[in-house]
DNA sequence: ATACATACC
DNA sequence: TACTGGTATGTAT
């Protein structure tokens, strides 16, 4: 964190030593930045990261800027926004999880190490000399770290021993350490193949109650027997391994007693844990131990290599710590972020805190609230399973490959690569992006997306093919001159049978009736004839000289409804079934998802679709929703939390994606400011009784409490209204705080859990007529989508 | 939707 | 001689 020393080093804080690793504290970075400069200088790369540093000093330059232009009022006005924030995150600052983050020690390095005991005294690194993946602590001092060339590396090391990868051998080690991180935290989230992070609350509050012999001693490995007494929750006890090294934990452990076993507290069930870890595998781990992710994280390098360090769940602990915490450390806060920052005299995370109003006017919403709760010490309190992924991809680099026709059978191979690693996950996806690196690195992606799916490698190289050509026609009569080349998919489309779970939807739309897997599988056919249809259409029109693409085209794909729609209107469902409609109440005679979709489409935008119209009293014209934007507006006001919150942000997108964006009235139109909205207990809409709204101050009345909020500010609504449906959800399951004696039941209260709650709590108070309340259930709908991992897509229709 | 940039391991 | 590869996400258009 010191600040650039030289110039040099100010323009080239890109080529300079990264010292944020463990093992790299008090080195001469001089020194080092002296060779590596030297070894680097004038080279293509070298320049290529003079030309990006530049970039962002411009860019730094335009913030000063605007810096310059803000205004005292301006700022103050910020200062209010921001502190309201601050205290509604405040109120959800939830200390009752410990979350632990644990990280293998050098992980590549030491299993190498492990496995060839010659290399044990020296600096050595595992990679080559064009990169390295990693080093041991003997070469962190002397600046040798991952992501350096290995031929820099022996430069600044000339005894350095560079070993080559062996990722098969880290698959096996990180299987092993996964088995153990099990036992702790079944729903554990890998990150890499040495890094995890744990929720230990469950394992704490189980460990309390368990008998000595079921937690390990750390130096007598107890009979099997014992082991089996247990029910599966304990710990699996370890296989013997007399050659484990004995009291490598014993500055922290039981050194001497050969008879302690690891006590009930978090910081010895991690110890034992790491305790088991070094005796399975002969390698160490280091763990951080927090109230959240974020800090867990923090926590695991304070006392790496092969320690750990816990921050109490106080609030007082997380302050004093976020304190004097360098921005760098924090996970999302890479070079760049750190350079702006530190240009605003922000380099640690109180200085954060201390700048907030003016950060609130420099950065986008995402940034600044990250920098918030960043400054707040809060961070993500539960760990989500793993996420489908996004996207797959492949690439090479290579000597310079000028040649047309060599780039065009590269390409091929790559597609060939990518189909395979496809294949074995069953992945069709709808968007090809091909990836161009020149001699000079610098680096294009020309990406196409298709209204189908592919998934072969000839339909795969027909696309990327197309966007290879294009770009060596562009740069015609000059030849390409690449140094790598890559190929991705993305935009997957599900596949039918892995996606069983739709019908949860379609039951919350038929009331009364438990949802079948029948009607979902039908919609599924009736979406999938269409599909056919569309593809025809497509097909026919589109002179392609992509064959294999354009006629191959698989069965399977999903398209979503509205476009579907969009080529065969006339289609309808044919069964009798009745789906209820969650805005204007009424039974809608089909399950055909196009038609109930067209339907809801009209509720929406039609006002007089509401029901117990009649009921609707005095303040009635006050409700007006005679505009599209109304909706528009309620919906991209969801919108914006959604993303906040990184949860259902994709279809929430999809969600506001055509709606009129310039409808951004203020909030005062809306039905939020005007009565309650919800009747606490009620599933009686009739009892719905709209205030009359003469106040003139910034009032928002919350649609679960009922209570009039002091703001126009809608992040801290929404926040408040958050909080508010997380309470009635406690409420509902029996007045359970969060230290609850059932934890199943309440530990998901978070933003995953959350939705699942929503959901929930409109099923009990049926669905209202009002536009927001209609846009938070389909919210709930979106977000149960999205954990159900289905792709039927009711919400599409919104497109 | 696309391109490019940033970030992480 | 020589500056990665894979994935996700943010920013800008």
């Amino acid at each position: 964190v010191t600040p650039p020393q030289n110039k040099q080093e100010r323009f080239l804080s890109r080529m300079a030593l990264n010292d944020n690793k463990a093992g790299m504290e008090g080195l001469d970075r001089d020194k080092i930045n002296k060779i590596i400069m030297e070894s680097s200088k004038g080279s293509k790369f070298y320049e290529n990261e003079l030309k990006r540093e530049q970039q962002v000093n411009r860019r730094i330059e335009k913030m000063m800027l605007q810096k310059a232009q803000i205004t005292e009022q301006q700022l103050k006005k910020a200062q209010v926004q921001v502190e309201k924030t601050a205290s509604v995150l405040e109120m959800s600052r939830d200390l009752s999880r410990v979350i632990v983050h644990v990280d293998m020690d050098a992980f590549y390095a030491a299993v190498e190490m492990r496995d060839c005991p010659e290399l044990k005294d020296k600096p050595m690194a595992v990679g080559s000399m064009s990169m390295l993946s990693t080093s041991n602590y003997h070469a962190r001092k002397y600046g040798v770290r991952a992501a350096m060339p290995g031929f820099i590396a022996k430069k600044l090391c000339p005894n350095l021993v560079i070993v080559s990868t062996n990722f098969d051998k880290y698959r096996a080690v990180s299987d092993e350490i996964r088995e153990i991180f099990a036992d702790y935290d079944p729903h554990f989230q890998p990150m890499s193949l040495d890094e995890a992070y744990l929720d230990f609350t469950d394992h704490l509050e189980q460990r309390q109650s368990w008998p000595e012999s079921s937690r390990l001693s750390s130096f007598e490995n107890l009979p099997q027997e014992s082991a089996l007494e247990e029910t599966d929750l304990s710990p699996v006890l370890f296989e013997d391994s007399p050659n484990s090294s004995l009291g490598l934990l014993g500055s922290e452990g039981a050194a001497g007693d050969a008879f302690e076993v690891f006590g009930t507290s978090v910081e010895e069930a991690v110890r034992e844990m790491r305790f088991r870890i070094e005796q399975k595998t002969r390698l160490t781990a280091s763990a951080g131990i927090a109230p959240n992710t974020m800090l867990a994280k923090v926590c695991s390098d304070k006392n790496k290599p092969n320690g750990q360090y816990r921050l109490p769940s106080t609030r007082e602990a997380v302050m004093d710590f976020i304190e004097n915490l360098p921005v760098r450390k924090v996970c999302g806060i890479g070079k760049v972020s750190e350079k702006m920052l530190n240009a605003l005299s922000i380099s640690t995370c109180s200085h954060l805190g201390q700048q907030m109003a003016l950060l609130s006017l420099l950065f986008s919403e995402t940034s600044w609230h990250h920098f918030m709760e960043v400054s707040l010490g809060l961070g993500s309190t539960f760990i989500p399973r793993h996420e489908e992924r996004k996207s797959m991809s492949t690439e090479r680099t290579f000597r310079e490959l000028s040649k047309a026709e060599e780039q065009f059978s590269l390409c091929r191979e790559l597609c060939e690569d990518l189909a395979e690693d496809m294949k074995k996950e069953d992945l069709k996806a709808k968007t090809v992006t091909l990836k161009l690196k020149n001699v000079n690195f610098e680096v294009k992606t020309r990406a196409l997306t298709l209204p189908y799916a592919v998934a072969t490698v000839d339909e795969i190289f027909a696309v990327a093919k197309d966007l290879l050509k294009t770009e060596i026609e562009n740069e015609s009569p000059q030849p390409l001159r690449l140094r790598l080349m890559g190929v991705r998919v993305s935009a997957f489309v599900s596949l039918d049978d892995k996606k069983p779970l739709q019908k949860s939807i379609i039951g919350f739309l038929q009331p009364g009736k438990t949802e079948s897997s029948g009607s979902s599988k039908d919609m599924h056919q009736n979406l999938e004839k269409e599909n056919h249809s569309l593809q025809a259409v497509k097909s026919s029109t589109k002179a392609n000289d992509n064959k294999n693409a354009a006629s191959d085209v698989s069965e399977n794909e999903l398209v979503s409804p509205v476009e579907a729609h969009a080529s065969t209107s006339g289609c309808g469902g044919t069964s009798s079934e009745t789906l209820t409609c969650p805005v204007c109440f009424r039974r809608v005679e089909t399950t055909d998802l196009n038609i109930f979709n067209s339907h809801i489409d009209h509720c929406l935008n039609d006002p007089t679709r509401k029901p117990n119209q009649s009921t609707a009293s005095d303040s009635e014209s006050d409700l007006d929703l005679e505009n599209d934007h109304q909706e528009s507006e309620v919906v991209h006001r969801r919108r914006g939390e959604c993303e906040a919150e990184g949860e259902m942000s994709k279809n929430s997108e999809e969600l506001s994606r055509d709606s009129p964006h310039e409808g951004q009235q203020s909030l005062k139109n809306s039905s939020v400011q005007k009565g309650p909205l919800i009747k606490g207990d009620s599933k009686d809409v009739t009892s719905q009784q709209p205030q009359s709204c003469n106040s003139k101050g910034p009032v928002l009345i919350c649609p679960v409490c009922q209570l009039t909020q002091e703001t126009d500010d809608l992040t801290v609504f929404n926040h408040h209204v958050d909080l508010c449906l997380n309470q009635q959800v406690l409420h509902e399951l029996g007045g359970q705080t969060s230290s609850s004696r059932n934890p199943p039941a309440v530990k998901n209260i978070n933003i995953r859990g959350k939705c699942v709650y929503y959901m929930k709590l409109f099923s009990t108070f049926s669905l209202n007529t009002n536009p927001i309340l209609c846009t938070f259930s389909l919210c709930c709908m979106t977000a149960l989508e999205t954990r159900c991992e289905h792709n039927v897509g009711i919400l599409s229709p919104f497109k």
